[in-house]
DNA sequence: CGTTAAATCAACATAGTTGAGTTATTCCTT
DNA sequence: AAGGAATAACTCAACTATGTTGATTTAACG
């Protein structure tokens, strides 16, 4: 029942009959993921696979325990339809998060749900501090479950910022204080001591899978996501799946060239994020650590989120313009590690950016709120193994129509 | 051999048998299209599909005519491999690429070679004429043909800029000239007359298209193309396959917003196309329409040529960085209505200007120039039925090893 | 109690895999 | 140089996995 993706060297890129299995599989899993509880007749209709077919599918997929049956729906003719609905203790994730003062770890569900979650505050991380982290959540995480549900875990998914080491400088710290990123693999090094597949990713493109996987809101099929952290990150979702890239860099916003307001160009980054927030202050002599202390609750003097927010927004709008004309995107998702009124704020302020970039000749994207927030990047570390297992790339998928 | 892929309201989006079989036998055809002839015993190595099955596949794809075996190969201990190859004559296609003072159609063979070309010189193109020379140009290039060959016509391609209403006050027309444009979907109009699928693209895609199916430079995975005609296109190549957008419009590189030099953006077809360049005869009282008369072979005063030359480099680098960052590509590639030399030049223009660009955090990408040139668009267009129903996502495709 | 739609059962069709066998070559031994 | 062993490509026949079809059962409404 839902078997591992064959990948490595001696990839099979040819299709059997187990491939087409699994593909039908994830294709109703990814079904109702996106839509809700479906009974097996809607999925016959909506893949257009036989009744049989889908009837031996998930009945499959309900004794493995992912999917469970919901109360029979009466009212029609004919005989009532059982809505099938995902199981929320079919299967479970890890995920870790490093980030730049903060390092987590939660254990979720299949539907999304955190079941539990470990913190780890640093002045700056280490790959021997996270690993060793990880191995202690792990731990601890995993001790409380009974048998049963700790066989369901599915794989531990890492969200890494890229380029680690170019943090050192700007934190004060030795140059070559994060130098032993530079030549760790934590993935590779974690990954033989857990009993499941171990993935990673950029931090901010997790955030984007979260926001894929598990959104509320009806998303487009294509948008670019940013994630304004203490880097801002990114990540690019084409046909409703997530772009990684050859070298899993897509979605790198923070290199993204943006018109400096003199004449030349600048990297996002500059403009659009924390670090730049931090400078501010740091310029008015305040002291930004608070900023990484606890969630994003903070309220700062307007004369210095203003300045910021106008400069971000307008590095951002740029970024909407050329990737939506690029990627004939429908919208621009906005999350980070903000307090929720300044992320308002900032996409009132992208949209009256974009009114001032000439569109013609493409179609306007919509600034949008991402739903999960500032914990957006440890769920989507979680996020990873499940997409990894169990979720069809949304390429083929149709427009569920709504039941009436 | 080789079905249709089902496509519109009743989709299948579940994978059957024959879905199974239709997609490995795209799939070697991809594999022999990419690598030159490969031997049977090979696609067994690549595909990780069994020696049986691809024998089967690839028997049948020979009975169907489209795959030629070549001379055995000896000199390797076991018996000699007999390599397959694309059978020039196994499939026919049609391409009709519209123009700003030239329409076109070309028959070309399955490995993209040109049978037949008609073209139409107009002041500005309409639905009619181009209809109506679409309807003629069909006749004359089958004519000639014999019966097997004529059957072996599998598509009609249309590669159209998009809003060419646009152009009408450009071109110095009455505004409402190509209002025509706006309503009529000429795909719709000639399909019905056709006994083949028609398809229709921006002509900027379609050359990209062109480029990914029969270039001859070995390409790299993520690529962006752009192609400078009256207007600029584009197409965007994504892990091997043309990545088109929710509304075919992906590529619009005209409406990527690009520093204008004096702290705002403008969009990049006021700098890297030929109507910018158009302007700049214009302003030195010189008549562009030469432009468009024959072949590019044109030489321009180097007064007139440097300047566009530079501010087009500038917005193509802009662009290279932008979309380098956001989709992790490995280059851009530039073709266009251009005598080669001026291709040359502004490549090599671009390299320089891309040295001015801050590309911390991401690969830089190469620059490279396209391998179709001016004829792009039209082998695009009658590459898009060929890539339709013969080529597979080449996402899952493997990097072929050299043989030694 | 007839009609309807969901769900299932049993027989069947399709296409991939496995293992044995055939073929055409090179390599090795005499 | 001749003949057999080794090797690798290819094919055949039997088998397996999985999807489809048409008949049947089930549980509701009217």
């Amino acid at each position: 029942m839902v078997r591992e993706e064959t990948d490595g060297a001696g990839a099979k890129i040819g299709t059997d009959h187990s491939a087409m299995r699994a593909r039908n599989e994830r294709l109703v899993l990814s079904l109702i993921r996106r839509h809700g509880a479906l009974a097996k007749s809607e999925i016959a209709r909506l893949t257009g696979l036989s009744a049989q077919t889908v009837s031996v599918i998930m009945r499959g997929l309900e004794a493995a325990g992912l999917l469970t049956r919901q109360a029979p729906v009466r009212g029609k003719v004919g005989q009532p339809t059982v809505p099938m609905s995902l199981a929320p203790e079919g299967a479970l994730f890890l995920g870790l998060k490093v980030g730049r003062r903060r390092t987590e770890m939660v254990l979720i569900d299949f539907v999304g749900q955190v079941r539990g979650a470990r913190v780890m505050r640093h002045d700056f991380p280490s790959p021997d501090g996270v690993i060793d982290f990880a191995r202690r959540s792990v731990a601890e995480l995993t001790a409380p479950l009974p048998e049963d549900l700790l066989k369901r875990i599915q794989g531990l998914g890492i969200g890494l910022p890229f380029q680690l080491w170019d943090w050192a400088a700007s934190l004060g710290l030795a140059a070559d204080a994060m130098d032993d990123w530079r030549h760790r693999d934590i993935r590779a090094e974690l990954a033989p001591e857990m009993p499941w597949p171990v993935l990673l990713e950029n931090d901010a493109s997790a955030a984007c899978n979260a926001e894929l996987v598990f959104g509320k809101g009806s998303l487009p099929k294509d948008f670019v996501y940013a994630f304004l952290g203490f880097f801002v990150g990114g990540g690019l979702v084409l046909s409703g799946s997530m772009f990684a890239g050859h070298s899993g860099n897509a979605g790198a916003l923070a290199s993204t060239p943006v018109p400096d307001g003199q004449g030349g160009s600048r990297q996002l980054v500059e403009v659009a994020s924390l670090s730049a927030l931090e400078r501010a202050l740091a310029a008015r002599g305040q002291n930004g650590a608070f900023l990484w202390e606890s969630a994003p609750d903070w309220e700062l003097d307007e004369e210095i989120v203003a300045p910021w927010l106008a400069e971000a927004a307008k590095g951002l709008a740029h970024v909407a313009a050329s990737a939506g004309a690029l990627c004939d995107l429908q919208a621009m998702v906005i999350d980070g590690w903000l307090p929720d009124r300044l992320r308002t704020r900032l996409i009132a302020a992208i949209e009256v950016e974009l009114d001032h970039i000439d569109l013609s000749g493409m179609a306007r994207p919509r600034i949008m709120a991402g739903t999960a927030g500032p914990q957006a990047r440890s769920l989507g570390a979680a996020s990873l193994p499940l997409s990894a297992k169990f979720l069809v790339e949304f390429a083929s998928l149709p427009d569920v129509p709504d039941r009436d």
